[in-house]
DNA sequence: AATTTGCGCAACCGCGCTCGG
DNA sequence: TCCGAGCGCGGTTGCGCAAAT
């Protein structure tokens, strides 16, 4: 803990707040309310720089703070939250009643980081983690990722990754894995842009297995919350991610609706961290050649990766509601 | 029992923004 | 328009405690 330059100037005090400062603080606060903080270090009769005085209000003196362990229900807020909005601390807090920014912060950086890691999934970015993306051809189609997600019905769920385990597991647990997903969410609008969902499929797991598998996997936890409804008229979009992230980002099948002249668009997902959340821009369709293209992936998801394992670009897509697949190498 | 290591958390740092003079 | 003070935020530090050695 180091001390701020005014603390030095004035000669204040740092570190840990005593209970009497606390007591006054709290007491002048209480009174007066803060206003300019800066005074109200003087005005309460504390030596310690007008800063200070606030983040202690803030983080521990403020009456409506929760204090305690943070419920499952909070994690699981706080997850999702950060998948859309990163490391924007106090906008995550301000969407759990009684806890700081800096609690949350805190919490994040020694547990949940933690846990999701435990589980496969990049804190970052949460998607899985990316440690075979450099390797060979043969590694990565352990690893072929299915993208959407979504069909008319209401089903369907999405993606893949890779353990080594029986081929007979993977069918096992899509089957009776009731999977965690998490939603992802506009951050403009805060409406519900689509599912994350990732599954193990062990690494000797042919790919005809496992897209039978995944045809298994049908329903939709009820706690999902309500999809948009898609408009009548669909337009197809692409979005271009930078070229370096195309190679190591992954898909979640995000939709997101594009701005006024485009009713709505659908994607394969974010695509770097700058991106996440935001609403990408509808290409005209005249412009659609001046992008890198792939080849329609309306077969087998082993045909879709026979097709694109090659190819450096970035994504496809497909108009609502169509499944498509995509593949990062 | 003494020492080391790891972890959680409170508090500080430093940057960028806003606002008033 | 410029400048400085104040504020807010994300990142970082280091204290204190418990577990491990």
């Amino acid at each position: 803990m180091g001390r701020h330059s005014c603390c030095y100037k004035q000669r204040l005090r740092k570190g840990l707040w005593s209970p009497e400062e606390d007591a006054k603080l709290l007491s002048y606060i209480t009174k007066y309310g803060h206003g300019c903080w800066s005074s109200v270090a003087k005005l309460a009769g504390l030596q310690r720089c007008g800063k200070s005085c606030r983040l202690r209000w803030i983080n521990y003196l403020r009456p409506d703070l929760k204090r305690g362990p943070f419920c499952q229900q909070e994690e699981d807020l706080i997850v999702e939250l950060h998948s859309g909005l990163g490391n924007r601390w106090s906008q995550i807090a301000a969407r759990l009643p009684g806890r700081t920014d800096n609690e949350i912060k805190n919490f994040w950086n020694s547990c949940i980081k933690k846990k999701l890691r435990q589980r496969g999934i990049d804190p970052t970015t949460h998607k899985p983690l990316a440690k075979t993306l450099t390797e060979n051809d043969n590694e990565a189609a352990k690893n072929l990722q299915f993208a959407p997600v979504k069909s008319n019905e209401d089903k369907l769920l999405v993606q893949s990754h890779e353990v080594s385990s029986k081929p007979s597991d993977f069918a096992g647990y899509l089957s009776f894995q009731q999977p965690s997903l998490s939603a992802s969410h506009d951050s403009c609008t805060g409406s519900p842009l689509g599912f994350n969902f990732s599954a193990i499929a062990p690494s000797s797991c042919s790919l005809e297995t496992l897209t039978s598998s995944i045809s298994t996997l049908t329903t939709f936890p009820s706690t999902i919350p309500a999809f948009p409804t898609p408009p009548a008229q669909v337009k197809s979009s692409i979005s271009l991610p930078s070229e370096s992230s195309c190679l190591t980002s992954t898909s979640n099948g995000a939709f997101s609706y594009g701005d006024s002249s485009a009713p709505f668009s659908w994607d394969c997902g974010n695509f770097d961290r700058q991106r996440q959340g935001q609403v990408h821009p509808v290409v005209e369709d005249s412009k659609w050649s001046e992008y890198p293209q792939l080849p329609c992936l309306t077969g087998s998801p082993f045909q879709a990766f026979n097709d694109i394992k090659h190819e450096p670009v970035n994504f496809q897509t497909f108009g609502f509601p169509q499944p498509c697949f995509q593949h990062m190498q």
